[in-house]
DNA sequence: ATGAAAGCGCTAACAC
DNA sequence: GTGTTAGCGCTTTCAT
């Protein structure tokens, strides 16, 4: 692998206008450019990226850090920041830490401080005081919500209100034992989505059961799947059910279906994150969705900026959502 | 951020004890580990990877180019790449083509010299010679099938063979007019598949009828839908469909339920790729399931095995495959 | 406009 | 056992 000291060697000129033609640099004498060009295509010259690292001080990569890429919210948001990434020329690491905090932070210790330039974690188990020790100095901005005050940028959506609009939805159809899945003793989504479901409960003047509210330690179809088997075995079935994402969703239909209960005649179902499962399932699925794009857009210009500015304060940024109606709440 | 240099001085010895108490070295003195390992601690040294690769000539990343994330078959290999390459003490970099060949040339073109120390490559327009430019030097080992003979490693499932027993179980449930979905004019693993259809239905005596291949451009659930749709509005529709990915075959099914036609009972669906998605469908799908954690581990040990030994002759590993069979095709 | 040379942080060969 | 030092490939003053 031919290095800028070869290619300089074999166009007769120094490394210094090598690295000039090489970065770009506007002045450096035509002849000596054309035969600089000429070595290095002779050579197929390509820039070692770790040394040239080395000697500026950034890496030119972004990590993604989020639980799980088999669910496809994060897929497809990954999807999206990788585009949003190209727009700043940033590569982007994809890492899992499979909702651990272990995960979470060793992931973080491992690159942080190094390797990555900035960071764009979905937290779900890491707490507040985790972040200051780990990449420190490093731009890092928060997907989701989180229940403590970090000293980070963050976006994601109003979950309350998302929530809170979906249950809504779910009453105006008339359904009055409306059950919630998803429900899970440390994620900040979580608590934000119950608290906008008990919120739209109280509105329509409907007692909160807490029979009704299923917890889901991970949010797969498979526990989709058995929180609705438990609520529909119970003495008083639910008659809608609000899940805390479209997996979980798939897998509650499913459960009803193995039943023999009908969706949406019987049991009115709605997720979120808009998935394209979601949108393709029997019956399709009606969702929140949350403006993925917004979210990955927001996430990468804040680091951007952060990373030009580390003085700034935290800033937080909202991004819409709006509520998809869909088969499983009884569109014809 | 504290550098060697620091923590030695510090410490109050040479940047080689520091070193070699950081990369495990046996031989160090009781005591000046210990100061050592005092001052690492006050420090928070972290070893800066880049410094590091540049020296040892190796970064310890490995890169995992797949067309998209989103597709799930993807996004699960993804995951159990991720984890058979941390058995290797290897970084995953995912590296998204989008199926084009020149994403494919881009990612290797820019990663390959210098930031990874192999690849692993699931090709879907790259061609054989397009290689040797790319990535010079760099292990690769290539997912999936191919119809160039490349000098690189390979795994993957017997294609053909896969195709054939989907298809020899539609005929087996006494269908006779059965379609396919997902020919394409370029992708190995397409051609394979097809082959293996016409092959089963050759066995079984019945007439292999152009109307009834539909081509694919991208594999993804509208793809599948609207083929379907075209298959459905024929003069002869099918009464069985094998749909070379899962996410066809949702498609596919989607398609037919708004049609009316009923699936099993009407139209008999397989896919290929056993995703979870597909397991909790409605009605759930019968599917090629090929070995994906043996994949993933396959690949894997091949790039450790030619990382040590680049002389080797390229090995090509079949894994193998099942065909689950579930309610999509009649299944109780 | 270009060359010479220092140095980013680390490892490893070589002394002691 | 541990210190000294060269050098991985690159960018960037500082001269010229």
């Amino acid at each position: 692998m031919a290095t800028l000291k070869d290619v300089a060697a074999l166009a007769g000129v120094s490394v210094k206008t090598v690295s000039n033609v090489v970065n770009g640099y506007a002045f450096v004498k035509p002849e000596n450019r054309s035969r600089v060009e000429q070595a290095l295509a002779a050579t197929g010259y390509r820039p070692n990226l770790g040394a040239r690292n080395l000697r500026r001080g950034r890496t030119g990569f972004l990590a993604l850090v989020l639980p799980e890429l088999v669910v496809p919210y994060f897929a497809e948001l990954a999807n999206l920041v990788l585009g949003a990434a190209q727009e700043h020329e940033w590569n982007v690491l994809i890492e899992q830490t499979r909702g651990t905090r272990d995960g979470e932070r060793d992931t973080l210790a491992a690159l942080g401080p190094h390797m990555i330039d900035a960071a764009i974690v979905s937290p779900e188990a890491l707490e507040g005081r985790d972040f200051g020790e780990l990449a420190p100095g490093i731009p890092v901005v928060l997907l989701g919500e989180h229940h403590v005050d970090v000293p980070f940028d963050h976006v994601g959506i109003d979950n309350v209100a998302a929530a809170r609009e979906a249950v809504a939805h779910l009453v105006s159809l008339g359904r009055t034992r409306i059950a919630a899945i998803g429900a899970h003793p440390h994620r900040g989504t979580a608590a934000q989505r119950l608290t906008g479901y008990r919120l739209a409960l109280a509105e329509a003047g409907l007692p909160v059961r807490d029979e009704l509210v299923a917890t889901a330690l991970n949010y797969h179809r498979r526990d989709g799947a058995e929180a609705m088997a438990r609520l529909l075995a119970s003495p008083e079935p639910p008659d809608a059910v609000f899940c805390f994402n479209d997996l979980l969703a798939v897998g509650a239909v499913r459960a009803a279906a193995e039943r023999g209960v009908r969706v949406p005649d019987d049991l009115a179902v709605v997720g979120f994150d808009n998935t394209e499962e979601g949108a393709y399932s029997l019956p399709s699925l009606t969702t929140v969705a949350p403006d993925k794009a917004a979210i990955a857009h927001a996430a990468v210009d804040l680091l951007r900026r952060r990373v030009d500015d580390t003085e700034r304060p935290p800033e937080h940024v909202r991004t819409p959502f709006t509520l998809r109606v869909r088969e499983s709440t009884g569109d014809a």
